[in-house]
DNA sequence: CAAAAAGGGTGTAGGACTGCAACTATGACG
DNA sequence: CGTCATAGTTGCAGTCCTACACCCTTTTTG
């Protein structure tokens, strides 16, 4: 885990890689932690569907099927039991009478919103203990590295984890 | 996502847990792409349940099952499916003849190995974009990062990601 | 206007996870 | 030796995800 080099000259594209590799456990691993908070209320699946809605708003549900990549008939029952659990709305537009538009509920959003707070907050205990230096070097070096990833074709919500 | 602030203070504790936060979008997209890929034959508790053995070494059931944090019963019939797939290998020990001891065979090692071997991948793919300052940025930023982490309880395996 | 396409919902069926309770076998302790 | 604890399994019951096939409604299109 601990790549040896000389100090002294430019770390290879995969000695970068180790050192993501090893920060992503630790971030992954917050994320899981956050989202082990709601586990028992919420499954997987519609924890992805919440999300999804969050990020890109109200949705019909064959895209909401499309996006966290069940079937059509899948998400139409899953949206059954958050709409039960009053997580979301189903709405019938003016249009296409055929769509049933997706939103977000109030209590749907407190749900992501206290998933993304916790990760948040596990964060910053963490940057806390750094000096300035280091939060400096942070900043700089993952802005960098959103950048790059920001690039590739964003399916990274496969899973919909956010 | 982009904190607007004096370039020239140093960063407070929450704007780096802003970086972080986009950061962990990424590397938490890259994890669960690396995960999809096996999706369909592998449940999310199943590969938790291999993580796990792969990390540990060979355990016991009770062990396993509150190392993923499921109920022994559950651990055992998991366990049963893992077998059938020919993933772990169920034996009986030497001296407690109650015990049953739990190993990772070698198709449930690829599979780990697999799903490492795509995340590093990926992560690879999005350093070789950077230059070499932002390279060498990135291993000293996230260095730190991840020694703070590390100090932290280590239950970053509730959830079984690695 | 009739046929095809699109958007969703139902019926059906199976697999997986979940926990509780009861049971077997084994080991430890007095 | 009897009792209690431990390790694991099995029976049972419930929820959820999953897909396929089929149906209804609405819209588009020739």
């Amino acid at each position: 885990m601990s790549p040896k080099r000389a100090t002294n000259t430019a770390p290879t594209p995969h000695e970068v890689g180790q050192a993501l590799v090893v920060a992503s456990r630790a971030l992954v691993g917050i994320a899981a932690r956050s989202l082990a908070a709601i586990e028992g209320e919420l499954t997987l699946p519609q924890y992805r569907a919440l999300v999804w809605l969050a990020e890109r708003g109200p949705s019909n549900v064959g895209a909401l099927a499309d996006a966290v990549g069940i079937h059509p008939s899948t998400a139409t029952r899953l949206c059954d039991r958050l709409v039960h659990k009053r997580l979301i709305r189903r709405s019938n537009p003016p249009g296409d009478r055929r769509e049933v538009v997706l939103t977000l509920a109030p209590a749907g959003e407190a749900i992501i919103a206290q998933v993304t707070r916790m990760r948040h907050a596990e964060i910053d205990r963490l940057v806390a203990g750094l000096d300035a230096t280091a939060r400096a070097e942070i900043i700089r070096a993952l802005g960098r590295f959103a950048d790059a990833a920001g690039e590739l074709p964003d399916d990274a919500w496969q899973l919909g984890w956010s």
